[in-house]
DNA sequence: GATCAATCATTGATGCCTCAAATAATATAA
DNA sequence: TTATATTATTTGAGGCATCAATGATTGATC
């Protein structure tokens, strides 16, 4: 076994354990999910956005979208209609309460990113950026 | 809004979204959940493990690996037995029938790990096994 | 216009993870 | 030795993700 076979397999170990606890921390840390959180920031330009559209934005599966805005709803976080002139789509706005919260969200967002962060330098940041696009095509 | 700050907000959203898919890809591709085969993979020396020392080593919570061990038992991968000297700890060790299954999986687990890793260079790889430990450190 | 296919959203079932509480066994101290 | 911690494991409850199946609506074709 090469010096970079072994590196490659701790990768996968890493990258197991590290993805097992994220979506946790960010909720520890942020107040909210990190998918939720997705969704409110694709709807922070405060345009109707279709439900579809966000599915595919976010990167989740259709019945994960739909109880993520279903519970958006019921907080009165955004608001949805049908498209009147398709009634298979759903339009999802940010309400202005939602509006009003996001504030505090992207604040703790930035510190968990931040937090996460901590010891890279200027020039690390965008090579991890790459890294991780490229591994995320691969998959 | 720098550059920078943007390029975090990225590496955030990329987090999700792998850690969002890279469980489920790889149980796909190979098999078996990923936790489960870092489970095997520690048990591959062939010794008794204590199941304290395996959760601790997979980074995991303690009912998950409670959970995943008596699939694996009731599977045939693993037998267990309470320590005779101190019957709260429970020693773990790889079955036969494990022992052979895990070659296979260790083969897919290496084609998964190549795919995801495979426009990278050699040089590149030990970067981001220090990225990713390092953020894993700062969680 | 009736039928069949495609699209969007929803619901049900299942898996893995977490925390918190319960159980059991051992160690420690009064 | 009896009461009180500490440690290891298990179980229960809840969150988020997936797939598969179902409904509802629209589009296309005959």
């Amino acid at each position: 076994m090469t010096r970079n076979d072994s590196t490659e397999k701790q990768i996968l170990t890493l990258l197991n354990g590290l993805c097992n606890q994220i979506h946790h921390k960010f909720e520890c840390c942020t107040g909210i999910s990190s998918s939720r959180l997705e969704i409110l920031h694709e709807l922070c330009g405060g345009a109707e956005i279709k439900q579809s559209h966000l599915q595919k934005r976010i990167n989740i599966d259709n019945a994960a979208i739909t109880r993520h805005l279903k519970q958006l709803e019921a907080e009165g976080m955004v608001t949805r209609r049908k498209n009147p002139d398709d009634n298979r789509e759903t339009f999802v706005r940010l309400s202005d309460e939602g509006l009003e919260k996001i504030e505090g969200y992207k604040i703790e967002r930035e510190n968990f990113i931040r937090q996460i962060l901590k010891d890279f330098d200027d020039e690390e940041i965008p090579v991890l950026a790459d890294f991780l696009a490229r591994i995320k095509n691969n998959i």
